[in-house]
DNA sequence: ACTCTTAGGTCATTTTCTGACTTAAGTGTG
DNA sequence: CACACTTAAGTCAGAAAATGACCTAAGAGT
């Protein structure tokens, strides 16, 4: 194995990542990183900005001697269209190339709809955003890319999911026709989790070159990054955290059929469920239980609590293994972030090596609520502006 | 993120990687794997092979046209030192650049012994095994480096022990200057899980891009292949497996001074333990437990049949989490694989995702007792013939 | 014997990169 | 407040490197 974490891409493409990503602002910057001569980055940031992907911002503060140019991205030479798919949700929005939503739309829906009854829904939805911006005179034209995401595990090559078993209805069928009516742009398929560390990881250099992202919703998944990367990237597929069988589940029945899973006693749908037994038939969701708990109500604080010392039990064994610096919380759970956060540490302090629990850091997931959709919309940007289709642009 | 899977480093050290790593045999799959012309290609071949470093082999069968020249890596350009420091065995040994052992040599060492007394002994016996060479004319202006490994935490960049529970007397010893008598070529230290690993990985395309490699030998520890790659490469720490919580460690205590862990129903030195109490003081190391289920005791064979089972146990978050093609054992309990893996199987089907768990591979380590000294081998050579270490010496 | 296929070398042309020179635009100082 | 100093960035001739057309080599198939 090569160590080649020193290794910078010095084509255009490369040039314009590290500007993306945050590593560097300047000419000088891709100068020192890339190791090029001044001759060769002053090129290659000219056909960036012949091409109307790079924008020479303000002046940055001197450092003694001539400031610098910021150089960035523009942010509107194009965007993306996410889709984040839920069980009971769907979330699609409009980003510009910088991530930031433009415009975004958000529907429940009955759980178990299928993609047939629900995708022409979303492009619906989609087309009626498009059109509804402003700004860019030929919208559609300039779509570059759409990211989307389901839970389960999916097939990133055909854009299909593979095994959602909590969504019915969508296993095998390929979902890029539905969006062909809104645009040809490549349609790029990820699991929810993926999506969601994604987020975290775009546009900037990460809180912590290793660390876990853990999802804490309906199902418990967990996303693993270590050196900076996702693990596991492109593989359609990540942790499972919700199904490893626990002593404290005893022989409780799983969604997933089996017994003894951690869901059963961390997963949203059963503290739900525990709730609704209880007679509150008010929760319906995850996201009713977590606000409940953070307007004070004693059950579901509890619930929250143990939910998250239970968690902790089997993410000690990911904490030894990874020695990560934090752990992102994301989620319909992490509304709750603080209870969450607070059984997760109790049995991580008694579980994990106490040197790996000590140094961890909890921090919640960036975008909140809507962190999914921007994972969503990071990988369609990250594809779109991946340095070698840069550089396939430019050689037009 | 981005995926450069697809990438491929052009540079002559690039191409003399695609050769070492079987992923290139001749001219032509470099011309096809780069991109590259033909003319590029045959220019750094050239330099390649007037560098020394490049064998053209006989000629491959003919696909239909003119067979190609095999190309590889001239085994005899130089050799590397490896050094695998265990609790109570130190192995030294001489290897070629393709990961052949010339000389060898292991010694056993009263356990507790520190760096101060062992290191000494160990450059004496290096130095032994290079003036005992033959072929070369002056062995010792040919090492290229030397790769050492060290139960525990390390630091690659001094090549110091940080944190080394079991080795005491190492802890914070910079160990390279002790080598400086024999050589001065590069000294590298990693962790033995992580060059456990690297046996596994070097000079080939791995069993599974997607694999954990199990250390089970008087602690336990993982590594954790992914996308082909060591996690966590050069942080000289692995997955710590040996000291997570567990049931069914009760109260036992554990060396490592807390309670419940892992290691007080799996380690190896756990085992030993209770062979000893139930008076067969006969044994008193790992391989005395493995050598007497071999052959057939019945006390052993249920020991290490049941630490199999606790071992999956803790194995399975692992599973569920990286949903890996393959697990290779290695270390001293890998002697009694079969027996180990049993136990390991049985709870994994019972903890893990099905589905996982049933495409799950068990694969011992390529090199069996000797698998820690060839991943020091494979450490210092991929060190020495790194892409941008290669294209350094071609420059001068 | 011949044609086809694949491997591999050669070299003029083209592409690309460097590195010295120049301009620009700020900071600090006597 | 002029003047040296520092850092940023553009320009372009010369140097370096890659390409791609052309060539030879050496087997298989017929």
């Amino acid at each position: 194995m090569v160590t080649d974490e020193t290794w910078v891409d010095t084509s255009p493409g490369g040039l314009l990542h590290l500007l993306r990503t945050g590593r560097a602002a300047t000419r000088a910057d891709l100068v020192r990183l890339t190791g090029l001569s001044r001759g060769a980055v002053t090129a290659r940031v000219g056909a960036l900005a012949a091409a109307g992907l790079l924008l020479e911002g303000a002046d940055l503060a001197s450092t003694g001697g001539r400031p610098a140019a910021a150089l960035r991205l523009d942010p509107d030479a194009g965007v993306v269209l996410a889709v984040a798919v839920g069980r009971s949700r769907s979330q699609v929005g409009v980003f510009d190339l910088a991530g930031r939503e433009v415009a975004g739309d958000t529907r429940d829906h009955e759980p178990g709809t299928g993609a047939r009854d629900l995708m022409p829904d979303v492009a619906a939805r989609l087309g009626s955003l498009l059109d509804g911006l402003v700004a860019p005179s030929a919208p559609r034209a300039r779509v570059l890319g759409v990211g989307l995401s389901l839970p389960g595990s999916v097939d990133p090559a055909t854009a299909t999911a593979t095994d959602a078993p909590v969504m019915r209805g969508w296993d095998g069928v390929a979902l890029a026709p539905y969006l062909s009516p809104v645009t040809d742009a490549p349609v790029h398929l990820d699991n929810d989790t993926s999506v969601l560390v994604r987020s975290e990881l775009f546009g900037r250099v990460p809180v912590a070159r290793d660390m876990l992202v853990l999802k804490a919703s309906t199902g418990l998944a967990l996303g693993i990054v270590a050196d900076g990367r996702l693990v596991g990237e492109g593989r359609g597929t990540t942790g499972e955290l919700g199904h490893t069988r626990v002593e404290e589940a005893g022989d409780l029945l799983c969604r997933c059929g089996a017994t003894g899973c951690l869901e059963t006693v961390a997963g949203g749908w059963a503290l739900v469920a525990r709730l609704q037994e209880a007679g509150r038939s008010d929760v319906r969701h995850v996201r009713d239980l977590a606000a409940l708990a953070l307007a004070g109500d004693p059950e579901a604080r509890q619930l929250l609590r143990e939910a998250g010392r239970h968690l902790g039990e089997t993410l000690a064994v990911a904490v030894n293994l990874l020695h990560p610096e934090a752990v992102v919380v994301g989620g319909d759970m992490a509304t709750a972030f603080d209870l969450l956060t607070a059984g997760i540490r109790e049995s991580l302090h008694a579980r994990a090596h106490p040197a790996a629990a000590r140094a961890l850091r909890f921090v919640p997931a960036t975008h909140g609520e809507a962190a999914g959709l921007h994972g969503c919309a990071a990988l369609a940007i990250d594809r779109a502006l991946d340095p070698r289709a840069v550089d396939a642009l430019l050689r037009e």
